[in-house]
DNA sequence: TTATAGCCCGCATTCGAATGCATTAAAAGC
DNA sequence: GCTTTTAATGCATTCGAATGCGGGCTATAA
C-alpha cells in the first residue's frame, strides 16, 4: 500500500460550508465569532462540516470588512536582531498572545526613508513598532495615514510619539561619573555610526558629564557598532603617543573588540592597564572570558512596554503621548577600575 | 507658530482618486499596474491625484482578488533567532527584494502543533519557511491547503517538502575522524533537546563514525542548547573518574559554555588537557577568547537558497521536490587537539 | 466617405467574510 | 388560544481593488 499525497484542494469558503450544511453565509460566519446569537446546535453543525471541508475563516477578506489587519509590523535592522534577538522574540510572543501578527521590516540602514516602507505601508496596518530612527516628516506621514506607533529605544523630538527607551543618556553620564571618580583622566569613547540615535545618546551623555567634570579633550572613534568595528577602530585610531586610561563603548560588542584587541593583539592587561566599559550587558558580557562592566537595559520588558503601549494606543488613540523612560543599572563587573585610585 | 498635528484622514480608495479626476475606478487600478493599456496622459493625471490624496492601493483588497497575499511565513523558536539572527535578516531581504513581506511567527518549542499555526494559516499565504520541526502530519495538512513551503535545516522522512540543510550527519562524522585519527579515545557529546532535529543529526553522525571506528561507549550530556545548558550540563555530568579526551558538542554555545566551564571553574587548559569542537561557526568562535574548532555552515548562504526553492516552487509548483544539502567545511582553530599523537 | 483595425476606457462582476435589518419561529404572558 | 416578547436565522449590502468584455473614439486604408 502506498501513500500517496492529498490532492491540493481549493480553499473552502464560508459559502461552501453554508451549502453543505443548508444554512446561509452569514450564518456560517456568525458561528466563528465570539459574541454573536447563535444556537448551540447549529453551531456544532456547522463547525463540524467546517472541520470535515477543511475550512478556515479568510483573514484577508475578514480583515478587509473589519478594517482590522491585525498586522502589526516591526522595523528592524541587522543589528537589532543580532544585537537584540531577544527583542524580537519578546515583542512576537507579546503581539501573538493579543491575536496580532508580527510583520517583520528588515532595512539596511538605521534611517530608512518612506520609500523603503512604501510596500508595507500598502498594507492597513494595526500598528507599527520601529526600532530604527525615522526622519520626523515620516513620522509625520504615518501619523496622517492614521497607523498607532511606538518607537523603540529611541524618540521624536518634533512628533508626538509613544516610544520606550532607556534613559542612555543619564545613564553614560553616570559612567563619566564613575570613571572620573575613580581617577581615570584620560578618556577615549568609541561610538555606533553617528546617525544612530542610540549611540549618539550614549556618546553625549558620556562627554556632557565629563564636560561638567572638567575633562575636555576626549578622544572619539567612530565605528560600525559591531565587534569587528571596535577591534580594529580601537587599533586604528588608537593615539599612539598616550594610552587611554578608560574607554566607554557605546555598545557591548564594540567593548568585545576593544577588549580583544588590548589583550590580544596589543598585549594589555584589563583592567590593569585600561579600563573598559560597555553598555547593554547581553548574555556575553557576564561570562567569563569578558567579564565586561556595563550598564543593563532590560530589552526584554522594554519589548513587552512597547507592545502593551501600541495596543493601548489602538483600542484608545486619545490618549495622551507616553514617553516611558526606562533607567538602565550599572553592572560592576572586572574590566574597569572604579575604587578611587 | 505652533506646528499642529495634521489631522487623521480616512484612508483614500481608488473610488476617491477616481472621483477627483473624473475616470472610472478600474482606470485608477490600472494606472497603478505595469503591463496595462492606459495612456501615459490619463496615468500621469491620475498618479498625480494619488499622490495629492495620499492614495496607496491597497495590499488586502488587491490579495482578496488576485489570490496572492505576497506573504511568507517564517516560522521560529527562540533559538533560531539567538543562534542565527542574520538568516532571519537574509530571509528577509530576499524576499524583500521579491516584494513579498515576512510574517515571523515564533513558536514556543521546536516542534509546534497545527495549533501554534491556526492564527497565521487563516492567512493565505503565500509560502512558508520553517525553522522549526513540523510533525509528517502537520506537513501534510499544510501541504493540503496548497501552501508551498520550505523547510529550513531539516528535512521530512514521510513527506516530499523541498528544503535546504547542512550535511549534519556527515559533517559530525568528519568530526568523530578526525579526532579518533588524532588518537582520541575517551568522547563526551553534548547535545541539544533530544527533540531537536538538527541536533539529533549531528549527534547521529558523531556516534555512527565512532561505532565504525570501534568506540562504542560515548558519554552524552543532553542540554538545552545553550550557554548556560552547555555549562552546567558539563559540571554536572561529568563523570568524575575520568575526564574525556575530547569533548564534541553539537553547536558552538554549547561549546564555549563547556569551554568556560573547563578553564574557569575546573582550571584545565584546552586543548592540553581537553580537546574542544563546536559546530556552526557563529562570530564569537573565531575571536580570540575561544577560538573555537568548528564546522562552518554557511547559513546566510542557505537562507537565500531557502528564499529561492521556495520562490520557485510558488511559481512552478508541479515542478520535483528538492532536497539541497550543504556541506559544511572544517575550521580547525585552537580548541582541539587534532594532530596524530 | 466609409470600412476596419487598434487603442483607451467604463461597466459590471468578483474575491470571502461581516453586519444591520427584516423575518420567522419559538417561548412567554394573560 | 391569542398576543407579545425574544431568540435565531436569512437577505442584502459592504469593504477596496482587479479584470473580462464591450463600446467609443481615432487613425489608417480602401
Amino acid at each position: 500500500m502506498t501513500t500517496r499525497a492529498a490532492p491540493i484542494r481549493r480553499r473552502a469558503t464560508s459559502y461552501d460550508v453554508a451549502r453543505s450544511v443548508g444554512v446561509a453565509q452569514s450564518t456560517v460566519s456568525r458561528c466563528f465569532q465570539d459574541d454573536s446569537n447563535i444556537s448551540q446546535a447549529t453551531k456544532d453543525l456547522v463547525r463540524d462540516a467546517a472541520l470535515r471541508l477543511g475550512y478556515t475563516p479568510n483573514a484577508l477578506a475578514r480583515s478587509l470588512i473589519t478594517q482590522r489587519s491585525n498586522m502589526i509590523a516591526v522595523i528592524v535592522t541587522r543589528y537589532t536582531l543580532r544585537g537584540n534577538p531577544d527583542v524580537i522574540y519578546a515583542v512576537g510572543e507579546a503581539l501573538a498572545a493579543s491575536g496580532k501578527q508580527l510583520l517583520l521590516v528588515p532595512v539596511e540602514h538605521d534611517a530608512p526613508t518612506i520609500a523603503d516602507l512604501r510596500v508595507t505601508l500598502e498594507y492597513p496596518l494595526d500598528g507599527l513598532i520601529s526600532c530604527v530612527q525615522i526622519a520626523d516628516i515620516d513620522l509625520a506621514d504615518i501619523q496622517v495615514r492614521g497607523i498607532p506607533m511606538v518607537l523603540f529605544n529611541r524618540r521624536s523630538a518634533g512628533i508626538p510619539v509613544d516610544s520606550v527607551a532607556t534613559r542612555h543618556f543619564d545613564a553614560a553620564g553616570d559612567i563619566a561619573s564613575r570613571l572620573h571618580g575613580a581617577g581615570h583622566r584620560r578618556f577615549l569613547c568609541m561610538t555606533g555610526p553617528a546617525d544612530a540615535p542610540v549611540s549618539a545618546a550614549r556618546r553625549d551623555g558620556f562627554l556632557g558629564k565629563l564636560q561638567e567634570l572638567g575633562v575636555h579633550d576626549v578622544q572619539i572613534i567612530e565605528t560600525d557598532y559591531s565587534y569587528d568595528g571596535g577591534k580594529a577602530g580601537f587599533l586604528a585610531g588608537l593615539a599612539p603617543t598616550a594610552l587611554p586610561d578608560a574607554v566607554f563603548c557605546t555598545n557591548d560588542q564594540i567593548a568585545f573588540g576593544v577588549m580583544d584587541a588590548a589583550r590580544f593583539t596589543l598585549g594589555l592587561r584589563i583592567p590593569d592597564n585600561v579600563s573598559v566599559v560597555g553598555f547593554d550587558d547581553v548574555p556575553e558580557a557576564g561570562r567569563p572570558g569578558y567579564n565586561l562592566t556595563t550598564m543593563q537595559q532590560d530589552s526584554v520588558q522594554m519589548a513587552r512596554l512597547a507592545v502593551q503601549l501600541l495596543l493601548r494606543r489602538i483600542t484608545a488613540p486619545e490618549i495622551a503621548v507616553e514617553n516611558l523612560q526606562i533607567a538602565a543599572r550599572f553592572v560592576a563587573r572586572g574590566s574597569a577600575q572604579l575604587a578611587a585610585k
